[in-house]
DNA sequence: TGCTATACGTAGCGTTGCTACATATCGAAC
DNA sequence: GTTCGATATGTAGCAACGCTACGTATAGCA
């Protein structure tokens, strides 16, 4: 999986993680790496970032914890990050749509 | 369609388009237009640079003509572009099963 | 003591698409 | 005849993003 490919989606991956209830980053990339069969492996320095991000865009909330002597900062959906998502989600259907449409169509043949 | 969810994606796009044929840049932007449904609206400021890239990268091979009095750089698809064509269209079908997978899955409840 | 797993963090980099602007020709409108 | 829009290409500079590479710290096991 190209690195370029995922920019713009990431916080929808997320998002719809801590749709499951809240998470610490670690487990976010665990539960990622799960749902997608191993495919998605992200690398700390990509997650930690943009969980930073969406918590200052106030779609997540975050709270510290301590459990078996380690800190975890532990993320949760906000009423605004759950709209964001569905928002998100409505925008990927159509993205992947109009990308599927326009890489298997054939295109008119070129009047050249 | 917001811009960052595009990137990574473009070049996929411009191959797949001249997979018809032969085309000149402007011509590319009204081909995606009309095969998106209007959806896709590029900007002449993203795509030159991109076929730039691409050229020099000799997945596209560019040739100047003039059809009434106005210069064109015409545009094909090299071998070397067709593979790649191939390639970033198994590549799209991968990407975009993993993250309908993620987006739509009901994650495993958190232990949290 | 050292290694691995867990857990968080940031500085800096490279790629990318977009905005804004510049240039030029052609045809139609005024 | 000049202005305007469509056609056609180009670049400089910007902002955003994910990744690499590093650093810090604790727990458990050999």
């Amino acid at each position: 999986m190209r690195a370029e490919e995922l920019k713009g989606h990431l916080d929808s991956l997320l998002l719809a993680t801590l749709e499951g209830g809240p998470r610490h980053g670690y487990a976010i990339i665990d539960e990622l790496r799960r749902a997608s069969g191993g495919r998605l492996d992200l690398p700390t320095g990509t997650i930690y970032p943009a969980l930073h991000r969406l918590e200052q865009a106030r779609l997540i909330a975050g709270s510290w914890s301590v459990a078996a002597g380690r800190r975890r900062r532990i993320y949760q959906l906000t009423p605004a990050g759950a709209r964001a998502l569905a928002g998100k989600r409505a925008d990927w259907r159509e993205f992947a749509a109009v990308i599927t449409a326009a890489l298997e169509a054939r295109p008119c043949p070129s009047p050249a």
